[in-house]
DNA sequence: CAGTGGTCTAGACCACGAA
DNA sequence: TCGTGGTCTAGACCACTGT
């Protein structure tokens, strides 16, 4: 037969279409694009075919759809978690950033502490190189910006380096956590960070208030000292749309 | 009124029933979990509302479902890529992996390799101190481990760095495109990684073959010679499900 | 061949947003 | 109030896996 031959389901085809339109730049951020009543028309589809076919993109991250309102282009424009200070790339003569990043002008909010001692979960004594089961203390908190929540972060202190400081407190005080660290001599010297990519349990969908098709990174931090004693384990969730991470390095 | 009162919605209830089941061990890695007509009958609701709950795990990538068999519950089994390997944790004494990964015995297979010279895009000039639309070569592959696709990469070279070398053909000949450059003097000495996630396009997911519920992280790395001149270009697609970074660094 | 998941239709009622 | 997306039902036919 002639014309078009395409085997793809339908609804594929549709999403595939308002995808081309909005990278042909037809659509631009925030713009509406045709919702389920419109597809529904121009297609000459049932309901749940034109639904599906949003839903696709909705999954992909691309568009979001807003009850009662309609289905818009997503917008990406993250902030920029740096690793190593040090050799950071913006102090280098060329070479720039691919993402630009909101500047990180306004500072992190403090939300929902949780601190207490427990005894380590496996994955956390393997990282600390402590028993199974020793005493840490754990440290929970979420970071906002502007009212947008951003990361989940635990942190795990072994228990002794804790215990009577301000460390097992809500308010660590002046220079946080590592300030404290310090102050016994056990200042971290080396990070080892382990980044993996998921998408967030329903849980962390409503604590870090994402929408569908948004992944989180794992962060994975593990502060040592110079001598190598690991003294801090911190398990970070970041929300994907919202971060662009930067590492900078010497061969 | 006595009993359950709960307002989500009862696709959302039955995920959260199969979810905790599986977080509670009842199913391990790849058991098979309630279907479509397990669920209609379970809980006596449509074949699309049964659907719809076992589409929110796809897509969170806890199961996967396989037409004419069932649905199995996800594994996640990465590989470890290593930042800088200079200070390795594994060479540390303490503090140990989190997430353990298959040995990265094998070695990469490279597939699909294009070669060619054109005018740099907007992003790849401004990471490689260009004019916008300078000439750069561009090479991309695919990388697989053992017939497995885990990566999409693009590098991409100011076009007078590797004019009249290897770097312009398929072969770049022993140590690659580093060794190439090393010879001319420009040796790479500086990296700056950017990390992103994302879900995949279409295109992506056919390339790397992802199931549903799988994000990809974009690493965009820029090498950088002792002088702080920017080398090369290296634009990374990675299969999430596939992979762990680990990123290791001083105060 | 029976059972599974994949696509699609044609309805229904609801919650929410904007005018 | 009207249009939007969100949930749900009760069917249908298909493609694929397993026995």
């Amino acid at each position: 037969m002639p014309t078009s031959e395409n085997d793809a389901p339908l609804y594929r085809e549709i999403a595939e279409d308002v995808r081309a339109a909005i990278a042909s730049g037809r659509f631009s951020d925030g713009d509406r694009v045709p919702g389920e009543n419109d597809l529904m028309k121009q297609y000459g589809v049932a309901r749940a075919t034109a639904r599906q076919a949003l839903s696709v993109l909705i999954d992909e991250g691309v568009v979001v759809a807003i009850r009662g309102s309609g289905v818009y282009v997503r917008t990406f424009r993250p902030l920029r978690r740096h690793g190593p200070r040090r050799l950071s790339r913006d102090l280098w003569g060329a070479g720039r950033a691919v993402w630009q990043a909101d500047a990180a002008g306004g500072s992190f909010e403090t939300d929902g502490i949780e601190v207490d001692t427990a005894p380590a979960p496996a994955y956390v004594a393997r990282a600390l190189g402590l028993d199974d089961r020793a005493p840490v203390v754990r440290r929970h908190r979420r970071y906002r910006l502007a009212q947008r929540p951003m990361q989940l972060a635990t942190s795990y202190l072994p228990a002794d380096l804790a215990r009577g400081t301000a460390i097992a407190e809500p308010d660590t005080g002046p220079g946080g956590i590592y300030a404290r660290l310090a102050e016994q001599g056990r200042a971290p010297a080396h990070f080892t960070e382990e980044v993996r990519v998921r998408m967030p349990t329903p849980d962390e969908s409503r604590a870090l208030a994402l929408q569908r098709g948004t992944p989180v990174l794992d962060v994975l931090r593990t502060a040592l000292t110079a001598e190598h004693t690991p003294v801090e384990f911190n398990e970070m969730t970041l929300d994907g749309s919202a971060y662009v991470l930067q590492y900078d390095f010497d061969a």
